[in-house]
DNA sequence: AGCTATTTATAACT
DNA sequence: TAGTTATAAATAGCT
């Protein structure tokens, strides 16, 4: 992107190397910043300059998502790893009690509660993500009714079948002289 | 960059999210290590799936750079407050945890989301929920509607009280032989 | 720091 | 899930 295509080596001109580090750098930021927002993806991103500066970016708490990576990534955890400082401990528990408030706000919103402090933007959003999610239930509801169904219509057919076989065979053994009780057999439960 | 413009919010088409992940997960790695390269800079990015999967890129060793990040921004951890307790906190945020997926799942659940094993009694549940929160929030809308509508005329009367008094002044002045500047009291916006 | 000409990235579609 | 294409974004080289 830009007046020339670039060869993908260290660029030698001191002057421009600053330039595109500091344009690539925001560039990176943002986009790790939006691929977080949009799919809801935990992000740290560490970005040191060549000059020993630091560039940070952590969709989340940057200790919780490097714990989270040690943990399912790293090499299990030597114990001078896992004895980190109480401190460490505390701000994942404040970052869990964060998100659990978040979520609890969420659902109160969900269900039409504590709107007061909502704009009318946010209200229409909130009450198009509630229409969504009737939508989709009635949805569900509906293809499990149709499931059953098709399900009932199998054993109705099904016992409509042995009801005439019985049928048969009882006029067989009638007019072989017996009779049996074979009607009994009908599903009470067609009848009501 | 795209068929279309995309807003920044969490997208709530799982398909599209995902496909979208997919895509700008490898975009955003492509261009970390653009930047290592071109710019000779150290570079760690992590990311974690909404689904838990890890993708990550260290332009030198992860450890080194988690290493030197908290080295040089994470506090200096102190000896005295290291290695106490840990199983009590592990519990603690074991709890919390516990609670924030029972939330997560809930939110889910108002949403439409992750619907398959509820039965037909939770879904009418559900929906009837969801239709009382989108009544209270159509309530909240109207009832914010209404209070706007009554500020409005009572700033409209305001206005025009104000006009006429002006306009009475004006004339009061014209007939004493004095015509004074009153008529710039006239609010400018309303000549819009 | 801004400004474009270009190159890239990617959203929607297949 | 993997390609294609029209567009939106990023950015290289200048000023």
């Amino acid at each position: 992107m830009g007046r020339g295509k670039v060869e993908l080596k260290r660029i030698e001109n001191p002057t421009t190397r600053q330039v595109t580090f500091s344009k690539r750098r925001n560039g990176l930021l943002k986009k790790a910043f939006e691929l977080s927002i949009l799919c809801d993806a935990e992000i740290a991103l560490l970005i040191f300059s060549p000059a020993g500066k630091v560039y940070q970016y952590a969709s989340h708490d940057m200790d919780r998502i490097i714990g989270r990576y040690r943990r399912e990534v790293g090499l299990p955890e030597s114990d001078s790893l896992r004895c980190r400082t109480v401190e460490f401990w505390r701000n994942e528990i404040e970052e869990t009690k964060r998100t659990t408030e978040n979520l609890e706000r969420r659902l109160r919103h969900l269900s039409g509660e504590d709107l007061l402090r909502l704009g009318m933007k946010e209200l229409k959003q909130l009450e198009r993500q509630l229409k969504i999610g009737v939508e989709r239930i009635r949805s569900k509801k509906h293809r499990d009714l149709q499931e059953e169904n098709t399900r009932l219509h199998k054993e109705v057919k099904l016992l409509d079948d042995q009801l005439h076989d019985s049928a048969a065979a009882a006029s067989a053994s009638a007019t072989s002289g017996l009779i049996l009780g074979s009607v009994n057999a009908f599903p009470s439960f067609l009848l009501g």
